[in-house]
DNA sequence: ACAAAGCTGACACGGGCCTGACACGTCTCG
DNA sequence: CGAGACGTGTCAGGCCCGTGTCAGCTTTGT
């Protein structure tokens, strides 16, 4: 997928483009309206994150104006939280908004949630073993089971999910599950790590541990 | 289902016409009563959302000079409350009408209406568990049972009767029941949730809360 | 055996959620 | 027109849960 990132802090820009393009997305970076109307002129996307603070305008203008002749999905970055803004934005034309600062795995999740709802496809569950795993209410059922992960689970759970065999190492993990100003140390990451295995073990999942090196789903058996 | 949206205020039809097409209907939009001519001439629609001011005229004088030929359901927008502005309007042969400034939920509710008036179906009660949900009336009938419901609880019920199983964030369900300049709390919604659970707990209903996510309407029992 | 790495029970904190109380506007009667 | 009833949204305070850290313990590799 290529994403077109409307943001005039650099650093932020820079940081949000590294970790969509994680995920296998191309991120185009434009620093002002004027840069974001010769990129969509220039090619097409497949989703804009649009902030609403720039230095020549306001994104929502922009946003308003562009809509008319505009498929693509557009989230909207807003420093601030009122439901004006919010509200304002959603009229415009914004498929989702996400306000200032926020951590990855949550632009991560409402990126999927908006181009999911684009594509049509209702809700994506996630096959674990036995399990399904919906990452978007962060619930997992097997059998008759069925359990209720909390946020941070939920998203670490989910790196697993959508990266299945691969052993990911505890800084991977923090940057993955936490906003890149965050200050938290990885054994963060062994508690999490810890809870998750405490809650997704009766469903027959386990999460091996790679001395040195980090955590692995294990979906079958061993 | 095909609309017809007559209505001068640019930023409001772009509103409403959002807010209908996420029901999954098609929504022509005129800014004029000579605009309205030319849609109705060139195809048929299913349902009239008409505005009493426009710069060319009165809409009611549309209405009365259009509905000797005119079969289609029609809903008047009028931003008078005044009664003798809706006898008016209901004589002159409106289907029904609705003021400015109005919230989605309502405008949802009476094109609900509407429309299944005109299709011939009596009455629709949605069934939620072992209670029957009359969103029309607000009345919800579990056994000898029955509780009547103010204007908001329903319209926030039937959110969520409307959509089984669903996980509703505060951010949408105050998208859904409130007017797009209306500036209200996501506090709001805590507190219709709250009315709501008192309300509808002795009938077998529950609303669980997701934390961080929003609420759900629970309709077996744990 | 002894570091280093990993695990976990306990805890403090912050924020999301809940609720009683209130203020405001509208409608309805007398 | 005035008084009361009602529906609605806000606020403040309190509760409770999710979260991240720490300290001490266990496991692992050499």
């Amino acid at each position: 997928m290529r994403f077109l990132l409307v943001e005039d802090n650099g650093e932020l820009a820079e940081a949000v483009s590294n970790r969509l393009a994680l995920d296998g997305h191309a991120v185009d970076h434009a620093g002002s309206l004027a840069e974001a109307e010769h990129c969509l002129a220039a090619t097409s996307y497949d989703l804009i994150l649009l902030d609403v603070m720039l230095p020549d305008g306001d994104g929502r203008d922009f946003l308003a104006r562009s809509r008319a002749h505009l498929e693509t999905p557009v989230i909207v970055l807003t420093a601030r939280a009122r439901v004006t803004d919010r509200v304002g934005a959603l009229d415009q034309g914004a498929d989702d908004y996400i306000t200032k600062p926020f951590d990855f795995s949550e632009l991560e999740a409402r990126v999927r949630a908006v181009l999911r709802r684009r594509g049509g496809s209702a809700r994506n569950e996630i096959p674990l073993g036995e399990a399904l795993f919906d990452p978007m209410s962060g619930t997992l059922r097997a059998g008759g089971e069925s359990v209720t992960l909390r946020n941070r689970e939920t998203r670490l759970l989910e790196v697993f999910a959508r990266h299945p065999g691969q052993t990911f190492s505890k800084g991977q993990l923090l940057d993955r599950l936490f906003s890149f100003d965050a200050e938290v140390t990885e054994n963060a990451i062994e508690v999490y790590v810890g809870r998750l295995r405490r809650r997704i073990g009766p469903l027959g999942l386990r999460i091996e541990t790679v001395r040195g090196l980090g955590y692995r789903l294990e979906t079958a058996p061993a």
